[in-house]
DNA sequence: CTAAGTGCAAAATGTTTGCATACTT
DNA sequence: AAGTATGCAAACATTTTGCACTTAG
């Protein structure tokens, strides 16, 4: 996989240029369509997986049957953390220095190496917590 | 589904059996076949989503693109939170005031409702972090 | 008797693979 | 020219759904 091809660049392109947001494949490959540069399905799948075993990349699953996410983790990639309405289903990215403190306290006096890619918190957002609960 | 039926009975019974196990819908499909009380693997699904909405069951995905997991989370599961080694899959219950604030943090600062008892933080536990990474 | 539960097989994902063709080097 | 990359379609695996049939209340 040495080669040089148009549709390996872009789609490292359009991951670098997403950088801090993630994207599931299908994504990637519409995102590319959409732009007037269709990569085929099967090329992308097989570039993120390049990509990924080459770090440049990172993927995970955000809960439930969820397709994989992928995000560009190059360089001083701020990780960030999940927030998911139980209720509405809203998925709310968060950076936050405190929360990031976290994972130092988790791993101190816990032992356990959190992945904050991996983890989502559950709870309620402030529109369903604000309104009747009758969106269930 | 409130009626009582033979199929119910024995997921939920199979399920508390295995207290402090994981296992896939197919695992337990294939286990009550092998036990002679074969339940289709629909109504299965169909019991496990009950579970887990009642709170009965907790439901993991552990790696990418693997399957979904399902452990017995009983009684008295409330008011901690849950650690998930996603390499062992070791499920730790986590008492700490520390992180009991955070709930806190996430409401005042984010405007989130942090749900502890729906939250599963993945990361890798001690034990698999010193060894080598073999078992994966 | 009526509504709910079951289970098969078919549909619906999301991802991988086989293979003929096009592109890189 | 020789070997890789592409992209379609078909294969896969897991989970969901449609529907006729059984069962609980």
């Amino acid at each position: 996989m040495g080669y040089n091809t148009k549709q390996g660049d872009l789609v490292l392109q359009l991951m670098r240029e997403s950088k801090g947001k993630h994207m599931t494949a299908d994504d990637i490959v519409r995102c590319l369509a959409d732009s007037g540069c269709a990569v085929g399905k099967s090329t992308v799948y097989r570039h993120l997986e390049k990509l990924t075993k080459e770090g440049i990349v990172r993927r995970f699953v955000l809960h439930d049957g969820e397709s994989a996410c992928y995000q560009y983790s190059g360089d001083g990639c701020s990780n960030h953390y999940h927030l998911k309405c139980s209720k509405c289903g809203t998925l709310m990215h968060v950076e936050c220095e405190y929360l990031d403190k976290v994972a130092g306290h988790i791993f101190e006096h816990h032992r356990f190496t959190l992945s904050e890619e991996n983890t989502v918190l559950y709870g309620i957002c402030s529109d369903c917590a604000g309104e009747a609960k009758s969106c269930e």
